[in-house]
DNA sequence: ATATAACGGTGA
DNA sequence: CACCGTTATATC
């Protein structure tokens, strides 16, 4: 009997299936999905791998197959589950096998040790140093380096060795087995997350009480659940509505059948609020899941739950994958979430994969949005998922009121300003009543990108063809790479002197507001102002205090944060996120400007809203500010189906990539060629073109998009394209990777 | 990722 | 020739 294993070392070359003869005496333990030791390499060392499938016939020749060491114990059957689904997510997302396992199964032991790995002198300096100058005489460069930085500092990084003093692991090897020098491996510390959940949750809430509209979702949910009953159901619930309590209930009731639930959020939604609610209602069985923590804590999370010991996880797509035994209920909350879709390969959707999970575990899947994805929405409808509306705030409050502004009108009126007259007067109006106000720009930095107004010419970054930003220290910087360059006086193309920024970030934004209302106090919030580790909840909370009469940021504030006395939310240029060039434009506008709206009014006073825009008829924005989800809905769905963009049809976006640009222009010559013989029936091909980012990071990049009604046939082409870049020569230094819908 | 083989270079 | 360092190569 042979075993098909993948082993545990990420490595393009090592990503496929090796064979091991497994032993008769293991012969009752191993099955697929059970992690093994086994013998690996020229020198046999004992690595980690996966059984993946057990089979009777070599497909390598038999003399050279090694045997299974032995069986890694203890957690089989939920790494069993694992593995199935990783090979889903491999199917159905692209990219390698290893690289899904590795999402899936997280971190093991192996990273702690890796944490830190130094190399320690173990003789005096003095000896150190006489040891370098006679191995400088023997030619023994790279020793004699390594023992004078070793001199002058007895521990050095592991890293730093390899890199910053170029010396090969085998010559530390050396060193190390003549005695002189000593490899540590670091154990690293591990501090349980659950400290910072109690200190936040000393005083019960006691519990709140359902009002009628979630009592009745959550009995149907029951009623269904009891029944054996198991579905996906989108809770569609404007801000407010109370979608939090349903999601309790129904995850109580999953609990105390003796199952367990995943609670995902949107990364930055983690707040002490939500955690508060959850483990005042499940005590030490709740347990969460973020970035914050590091990957040992994360890898005693999966721990924790492989052995039964929590009932509830609450955390960002990650989450997905914590290895309960029985999974009942995955909750995907703020659905719509540009979060929930991977940026690494594979890059998969989280509310697909929880649905896929679900299915797995006969298990039900509660989506919840104010602004529901087009995507889940379009299922609902077509009665795929159970739809539930919550149309009214739980406290009862009226929806703030909405005045769009038209910014060409303004023009002509003779204001040049970023603030219409209508907007300003109104946040002079809250700064006398002291009442709080929140300013959304969609862009960040000083100014936007630098143009000459007599040539046109537009500062771009020389790595990424993208167009820089100025930054107030008077650098121009790339976002994507980082590239800096001094900020210019007249324009390298034509010489004019008339080169300048175009539109307003928002710290422009905030100097103008110290300027039109001295004494002002404000805060920003955006990139820039969040990076430290605790950036974000800094500001917030500063804000939440009272500390400034202003908040002034960019998408990420209109997220999920309640602020009791903010009355007046100003959108100061709808139009930017309308002409980021992909199909889901219009939909993100409309979400970022409803949610924005959202903030607004909470305890008590009712909310206003302005919207600036230079394009008023525009329908997400018409649809936006009269709240209405359903109008925009039609409108967009109606477009989908035009252009056949999903959730109508799928689309597969392949991106092929390479440093060397002849070699990436001739593979995707051929694959022009030969798009017609790869393709699938009913699949419709175009490209490959370059993006827009053509040159990022001196990698270039070409894009094929493909549509197709049928996912499995978009699966097939992309099988097809795999293997055909696999065997093809002229692929040698290009990648390939696959972006679904 | 990493152990090993093979190759190329240097001083004695 | 002995020794070192780099580079290629294969991993069931």
């Amino acid at each position: 009997m042979y075993a098909n294993v993948i082993v545990d070392i990420s490595h393009e070359q090592l990503d496929k299936i090796f064979q091991y003869r497994v032993p008769d005496a293991l012969l009752s333990e191993i099955d697929a999905g059970v992690m093994v030791n086994i013998p690996f390499g020229k020198g046999n060392r004992i690595i980690t791998g996966y059984v993946i499938e057990l089979t009777e016939k070599a497909e390598f020749d038999a003399d050279r197959i090694k045997n299974i060491e032995s069986v890694v114990p203890n957690r089989t059957k939920a790494v069993f589950r694992m593995i199935k689904l990783a090979e889903w997510l491999k199917r159905h997302y692209g990219g390698t096998m290893n690289q899904a396992l590795k999402t899936v199964i997280p971190v093991k032991e192996k990273i702690r040790q890796r944490e830190k790995k130094r190399v320690v002198l173990k003789v005096s300096c003095k000896e150190a140093a006489l040891y370098a100058a006679e191995a400088a005489k023997k030619n023994a460069v790279a020793r004699s380096r390594l023992l004078t930085a070793l001199a002058d500092e007895p521990e050095i990084d592991y890293d730093r060795v390899k890199t910053e003093l170029k010396i090969s692991p085998q010559t530390v090897k050396a060193l190390e087995n003549s005695g002189l020098v000593e490899i540590h491996a670091e154990q690293l510390y591990r501090n349980p997350i659950h400290a910072w959940i109690k200190s936040k949750c000393e005083s019960p809430q006691g519990n709140i009480e359902l009002n009628s509209a979630q009592q009745e979702i959550t009995d149907v949910f029951k009623r269904d659940y009891d029944a054996g009953k198991r579905q996906t159901y989108l809770i569609h619930g404007v801000t407010g509505s109370g979608k939090t309590l349903c999601y309790i209930e129904m995850i109580e009731h999953v609990v105390s059948k003796g199952r367990q639930a995943v609670m995902l959020i949107p990364e930055i939604a983690l707040t002490y609020q939500t955690v508060r609610r959850f483990y005042d209602r499940f005590g030490e069985r709740v347990t969460v899941l973020n970035s914050r923590m590091s990957k040992g804590e994360r890898y005693d999370q999966f721990l924790r739950a492989m052995r039964g010991e929590i009932s509830v996880i609450i955390g960002p797509r990650s989450a997905l994958f914590t290895p309960f035994p029985d999974i009942g209920l995955i909750v995907v909350d703020e659905e719509h979430e540009n979060a929930y879709k991977s940026e690494q390969t594979p890059r998969y959707h989280a509310r697909e994969t929880a649905v896929h999970i679900a299915e797995t575990m006969n298990a039900s899947v509660v989506l919840g949005s104010a602004t529901p994805s087009i995507e889940a929405y379009y299922r609902a409808k077509s009665g795929q998922y159970r739809l539930f509306t919550l149309e009214k705030r739980a406290s009862g409050m009226a929806l703030p009121t909405v005045y769009t502004v038209d910014l060409r009108e303004e023009l002509k009126a003779g204001n040049r300003s970023i603030f219409s007259r209508k907007l300003s007067d109104m946040i002079y109006d809250r700064l006398k009543k002291h009442q709080q106000t929140m300013l959304f720009l969609n862009k960040r930095g000083y100014a936007g990108f630098i143009s000459c107004r007599a040539c046109g010419h537009v500062m771009k970054c020389p790595h990424c063809d993208i167009s820089l930003t100025s930054h107030s220290n008077g650098k121009l910087v790339c976002h994507y790479c980082g590239y800096e360059t001094p900020a210019v006086t007249s324009c390298p193309s034509c010489g004019s002197k008339y080169i300048s920024g175009f539109r307003a970030g928002t710290q422009q934004v905030e100097e103008l507001l110290h300027k039109m209302f001295p004494g002002v106090r404000t805060l920003r919030m955006d990139m820039d102002t969040t990076s430290g580790k605790e950036g974000h909840e800094k500001i917030l909370s500063a804000f939440a205090d009272h500390e400034a009469d202003i908040l002034v940021g960019t998408q990420m504030i209109v997220k999920g944060h309640d602020f009791s006395d903010v009355t007046l939310v100003g959108v100061l240029a709808a139009d930017m996120s309308l002409y980021s060039g992909d199909y889901r434009a219009s939909e993100r506008t409309f979400q970022l400007l409803v949610q924005a709206a959202g903030r607004a009014g909470r305890a008590g006073i009712p909310g206003e809203v302005v919207i600036q825009t230079y394009t008023p008829d525009n329908y997400s924005i018409t649809a936006a500010a009269e709240q209405d989800y359903e109008s925009f809905y039609e409108e967009e769905i109606a477009f989908r189906k035009m252009l056949g963009y999903p959730p109508v049809a799928h689309m597969l976006g392949t991106a092929f990539s390479s440093r060397n640009r002849e070699e990436l222009e001739a593979a995707c010559d051929d694959i022009r060629e030969h798009a017609r013989e790869l393709h699938t029936a009913g699949v419709v091909v175009s490209g490959p073109v370059a993006p827009q980012a053509y040159k990022l990071n001196d990698i270039y990049t070409q894009v094929l998009y493909s549509k197709c009604g049928d996912y499995e046939a978009l699966v097939a082409f992309k099988d097809k394209i795999e293997a055909y870049v696999r065997e093809n020569s002229l692929y040698r230094s290009v990648s390939v990777q696959f972006d679904f819908d």
